[in-house]
RNA sequence: GUGGAUGUAGCUCAGGUUGGCAGAGCACUUGAUUGUGGUUCAAGAUGUCGCGGGUUCAAAUCCCGUCAUCCACCCCA
């Protein structure tokens, strides 16, 4: 028996990344800097399993959308034990709203905003900015009411968390989708206004005008663009009220001098959107250029068999915020190195990192022996600012040699001086 | 799911057209009168040439397949 050969590689699965030191620094800066941002806004944080029932997906995103036909991750036991469908999530807001139906948190509380952060799954074919499996920073704003009062504070938190990661170049797109009714109607107008165009739209676009036919409108083929244009329907689908809040939506933002455009072209691809929607844009990133959206959803609560209760929410995506930050984030760096003389006073330098260690004061040693010289270079190469040498020549003197690394001074003392000069320094 | 490019040392990449000893820079280890880093100099170690098959006396190089990565489409945040 041989051992099959395609197990010898060692390999991440596709579309996954493992996160070194210097990333992961980064990545819990940033997700610590919107936790602060969203405890601002009044927010309380959940953290929800990765692992979740297929049919909430299903039910809140849309049976026709690419997330849900084709993306989705499912999770198998070897040993199964029932039939129950489960997938690893690609998406927040569908489980947010489950848990908010399974714990009745309307009865607790008229008015929930709730932050989250996690890993999501879905299987795409990978590129920059886009992983199969990646992480959001979302918000959803359950309850309260209906209004855009609402809306304006939460694009407010996205931009604002998106500041707060060194986000700098960005633009807030927007636009309102309607309520149900206006969307039904804008749906079957598009239909019916598209139908003379069928020679003349692209590939995608006449399987959008049959499955999906408001992502028609934020096509870039060139083509569709133009037919999309020349419609010119703009927001002639909103009724009095939506078309009334939309206004007061833009109103509110330039009163709180959030930027941002409307744009009649932004569409959004999950079925559960209603009114505002919106998406945060930046030149910087490549062609997945969205870093990101969110919108209204007043029917996910009720249609997923909840109570009868308006939302409204975003998502933020983690690895392209990482592309483009601007944020310089220090690499954690050890305070001092205890070295000597190969394994001369081994004992004696173990006493002494323990001591340090035990002071709150990050130490560390050669474990391999090495020259002092090979161990001034190791503790060099990583940063560390201050030596503690300990030989015969302090043995003798009962202290410890401790040297600046950045001016090359060094001087005799015992380690409790070493403490009271490392903690004046921080 | 579609199209294009790429895959050689830890990293960045030459070599490939025209088959003939596996290379460079950086990084790493050691040393330069036996207790001190950075600069310099010297020496050294490091390979499944992505993987599998085929052609050939001989394959990193040519052919077929496959996996992965990157970019774009698509989709999405």
């Amino acid at each position: 028996m041989s051992e099959p050969k395609q197990f010898k590689k060692c390999q991440a699965i596709r579309g996954t990344t493992d996160f070194a030191q210097d990333v992961l620094s980064k990545f819990n800066f940033i997700t610590d800097k919107a936790r602060q941002t969203a405890l601002l806004y009044g927010c309380e944080e959940i953290n929800l399993p990765v692992l979740e029932d297929t049919s909430v997906f299903v039910r809140a995103v849309g049976e026709v959308t690419d997330i849900v036909e084709k993306q989705i991750f499912k999770a198998v036991r070897a040993v199964a034990e029932s039939k129950q469908d489960i997938a690893l999530r690609p998406e927040g807001t569908a489980q947010v709203i489950r848990y908010y139906i399974e714990n009745a948190l309307n009865k607790k509380k008229p008015f929930h905003k709730l932050f989250y952060t996690g890993p999501m799954f879905r299987g795409e074919r990978p590129q920059k900015g886009r992983l199969r499996q990646f992480h959001h920073l979302g918000v959803e704003a359950i309850g309260g009411t209906d209004t855009v009062l609402i809306d304006a504070d939460i694009i407010a938190l996205a931009v604002n968390m998106l500041d707060a990661s060194g986000v700098k170049n960005k633009t807030v797109k927007l636009n309102s989708l309607g309520c149900h009714a206006d969307k039904v109607r804008l749906t079957e107008n598009l239909k019916t206004a598209l139908a003379p165009y069928k020679d003349e739209l692209c590939p995608d676009c006449l399987r959008r005008v049959l499955t999906n036919p408001l992502r028609v409108i934020d096509c870039k083929e060139k083509k569709c663009r133009e037919i999309i244009k020349a419609l010119d329907f703009k927001d002639s689908h909103l009724c009095v009220k939506c078309k009334d809040e939309f206004d007061k939506l833009k109103n509110v933002l330039r009163s709180i001098e959030i930027a941002f455009e409307y744009d009649p072209f932004l569409v959004r691809g999950l079925d559960y959107y209603t009114n505002t929607v919106f998406e945060i844009v930046s030149s910087d990133l490549g062609s997945q250029d969205a870093v990101g959206a969110g919108g209204r959803y007043n029917n996910l609560i009720s249609n997923l068999g909840g109570p009868n209760i308006p939302a409204v929410g975003f998502a933020l995506g983690m690895e392209r915020i990482m592309l483009i930050s601007k944020l310089k984030v220090a690499q954690p760096v050890i305070d001092i190195y205890v070295a000597g003389h190969n394994d001369n006073y081994i004992n004696e330098r173990y006493a002494l990192v323990k001591f340090l260690r035990n002071e709150g004061v990050s130490a560390d040693m050669d474990y391999c022996s090495r020259s002092l010289k090979a161990q001034f270079r190791a503790a060099q190469k990583q940063d560390i600012k201050y030596i503690a040498v300990l030989g015969d020549d302090e043995i003798k003197a009962g202290k410890i040699m401790f040297r600046d690394m950045m001016n090359s001074k060094q001087e005799m003392l015992d380690k409790v001086e070493i403490i009271k000069r490392l903690i004046s320094f921080k």
